[in-house]
DNA sequence: GTGCATTTGTGAAGTAAATATTGTTAAAAA
DNA sequence: TTTTTAACAATATTTACTTCACAAATGCAC
């Protein structure tokens, strides 16, 4: 079984044997970059795993625009929300990368829950975690300004998708600033200009589709 | 038992006599308007549920300025993310009105989670659930203007406290516009400016911590 | 390679909302 | 009651951000 996998919440709680044996009723689905999962609207009870690659969970307002809450990596899992509170999905899913993900059924899912209850109690505590992630990023969109949510999402998705380089933590989000720019819910514009102020103070590098962050503390420090 | 408990997520799943056996583990606390429940940062594993009056969330930032995510009524539930997710309590719980709140401790709670599936399944539902709104304020935050968003917080306020009325719904929320504001994310200013307007349009009729909600259509078309 | 589309960078004008100020009304407290 | 405090209302000013317009760079198909 992947590594990355093990870590998931929804198997974290169990031993080997048993994680081995949830996860035969996976279901693995290879997405091409761009390619949609699932469509707010529709309905759906499968919950995901990203087992490689990156996915996008949006959301888009009447006159067509665009929010992004979350890029999701290796080990995260996504559209449960619609598996314990039956109803149609909040969000789109899109693959940003090429991706490989699996998923499971209600029905798949319903027995361990009945019989395991520290999967429940994994779950519990995975959606707290998000909800808790989620009312902080409300207040973030309340409280601070553009750059200062700029400099927060390049931190988390540091924290998520960096690797140490030489210089800094090189991070190699596959998002193009029009994304970047709807995860942090402000233009594209503002965006970009807060990246190039960011870069011209020496904090971070700009590459295409990748930041390589430089000061961690100076840009932690505009964050909150 | 009261009735109003009797429908509460963590019940709902019981039946009359597991729900009452619950009940009794639970503690009775009085709190005067304006007290705190806790305070985000102490440590705390309690859930609570309001059975009286109204409780309100609240988020503060550096400078002194707050944000309220909600405002709780009789049969909500609160507190549940420091019990699932070990961590400091992330938000303030205050008093909006004298209330009686149930606590329910961790230890208390653990055997049922146990022993009775339906009951993890009941909070899984609710957790899904209150992450469904978060995410919709979410977003509503990044696309609607402030306006728009008293609107929908006035409609919300409608579908949990009002009582239907001669000529529309009365909503008696008990907020002042400064903490009616801080739940719209916006300056008490412009969300009374919104509030006469939609006044001086007949859509509302203004009371002290209260409201007369008149033309629900308008209302609604001008929120989403 | 050449050409075309997508992404990125930047300045200027327009706008929603915050801030600041001051006045008015209503509710508590003396 | 009067006094004091808190809540509500209206205005002018400033600010952060969006929108618009366009140029430069990059990636990709042929």
């Amino acid at each position: 079984m992947d590594e990355n996998l093990r870590d998931a919440p929804l198997f974290k709680a169990l031993d080997d044997e048993a994680a081995k044996s949830l996860s035969r009723s996976m279901v693995l689905q290879e997405l091409k970059k761009g390619q949609t999962l699932f469509k707010e609207g529709q309905t759906g009870d499968r919950l995901y795993l990203v087992k490689t690659g990156k996915v996008k969970l949006s959301h888009a307002s009447g006159d067509g625009r665009e929010s992004v809450f979350m890029v999701l990596g290796p080990g995260d899992m996504f559209g449960e929300l619609s598996l314990f509170d039956p109803g149609p999905r909040t969000s789109t899913a899109i693959a940003v990368t090429d991706s490989e993900i699996l998923g499971l059924g209600h029905s798949d899912l319903k027995p361990w829950l009945q019989d395991r209850p520290e999967v429940a109690q994994a779950l519990l505590q995975a959606l707290a975690h998000r909800l808790r992630r989620t009312s902080e990023t409300m207040s973030d969109l309340v409280f601070a300004d553009v750059p200062g949510r700029v400099a927060k999402a390049l931190l988390e998705l540091g924290e998520k998708f960096g690797n140490k380089s030489g210089s800094g933590l090189s991070v190699h989000h596959d998002l193009t600033q029009e994304e970047l720019a709807q995860l942090v819910g402000a233009s594209r514009e503002t965006v970009n200009k807060a990246l190039a102020d960011f870069a011209s103070r020496g904090w971070i590098r700009l590459e295409t589709r990748s930041v390589e962050l430089l000061d961690l503390d100076r840009l932690s420090k505009r964050a909150k």
